[in-house]
DNA sequence: TTATTATTTTAGACAAATCTAAAAATTTTA
DNA sequence: TAAAATTTTTAGATTTGTCTAAAATAATAA
């Protein structure tokens, strides 16, 4: 078993591994809010449980292991996201904090009977997918909506930014899950975008562009 | 704020109050499976932080924050067990050490959507009470079992042990909450008791009849 | 390709919570 | 009330996760 300290650092190197891998000691670093030195302290003790590999001064990759833990924590994470969301009332920029200490507990039972009250979700309040209890991800086709051209069409299915000033920003904008959007231009200047959205003409910058998630269809 | 260990301390101090007052250092590491001299460490950083007064080799009881505390996490405890049996499906003897790790969770507004979801509930899954926000518990009447006369009758109404083994064998014996139960003989030689339940006959021990609470009506 | 800069690791220290073994205080027994 | 038994506390060590400061390595620039 991990201690909630091992947890925490196994997502975060599950979710730093999509964007490069093997992930930095640094990038763990920043992202926990810790020290470089405390984060050599616990891969290596990672690396002792098998759960990443690690090569000095390379960096860290997780093993299949490790890999399948840290799918599992981001599993019931966002299972009680929407729990908070479906059943409690919570805000989708409320959850995150809570997610993020209900994601430790240790019960299988609880978790499976979780899922199943909530009717099997897909996919959680931000429009990512859940994984099943064996790690695997249903397919979901996304493209960021910052890689649209004018013209193009597409509904929000998701946010790959879950900070609360971000998403109460898209809900004054009238851009929450669901929302057709249509691309009118790609302002060059800035490569801020101009959007449709239910008859209404919005202006976004290219940073909220690159985190919003749009499914073409 | 306290650490997950320290509320487990407060919680243990705050049950073992209402037995004996102040509560002894042995009680305190016999309930929370460690070593007296832990305990005695502990006490030191919770009477430093005004939890608990604390006179040297004569025990500890809890101030009025360290009450209010303690009754908060039991609220928690309660709340969350009403959830996994009344939502979850649990049984009630698998609630307990789950609720023992939901209980430390932070977030007010968590714990008061969900007993707002729950429809605020008065008394748990083993029939104890829970506290509201403020800490006032309703007014139960319960009896103990143990201190019936034979022709005295009742509503099994809650149970004060929580043990898998002690909660199953009531099962087994039929004695669920809101049975109706009817003493018949207390038996001298060694105080067990005789019980008419649904017009069966049954025997218990009379420690079993100790942690059976009866409300008379 | 050497020097500079950035990244990562090591060394040593610290706080929280625990332990064992021994000393001190209290309670019980004789 | 003195001796014995029990309870509690202290002293010192250990484990986990963290930190700062300095050393080592790698990447970048001149
Ligand atoms: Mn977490
Ligand atoms: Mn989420
Ligand atoms: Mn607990
Ligand atoms: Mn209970």
């Amino acid at each position: 078993m991990q201690s909630y300290t091992e947890e925490n650092y196994l997502k975060v190197i599950y979710h730093l591994s999509e964007i490069s891998n093997p992930v930095q000691t640094n990038a763990i670093a920043e992202r926990i809010q810790t020290k470089a030195a405390s984060v050599t302290d616990m891969i290596k003790k990672l690396s002792e449980k098998e759960l990443v590999n690690y090569v000095k001064y390379q960096g860290v990759t997780l093993t299949e292991k490790g890999k399948l833990t840290a799918i599992n924590i981001v599993r019931k994470h966002r299972l009680w996201e929407v729990f908070l969301v479906d059943k409690l009332n919570f805000k989708w920029d409320e959850v995150h904090e809570v997610a993020e200490e209900l994601e430790h507990i240790q019960s299988s039972l609880l978790i499976e009977r979780l899922d199943e009250f909530l009717e099997f979700p897909k996919v959680d309040p931000h429009g990512d997918p859940i994984p099943d209890q064996h790690g695997n991800f249903a397919e979901l086709a996304f493209v960021k909506l910052s890689k649209l051209s004018p013209s193009e069409k597409g509904t929000i299915t998701g946010v790959s930014e879950h900070s609360s000033a971000f998403l109460k920003h898209l809900e004054k904008l009238g851009l929450t899950l669901g929302k057709r959007i249509e691309v009118l231009e790609v302002i060059e200047f800035d490569g801020s975008v101009a959007l449709d959205v239910e008859q209404q003409k919005i202006n976004i910058s290219r940073e909220v562009a690159k985190h919003i998630l749009i499914s073409k269809y």
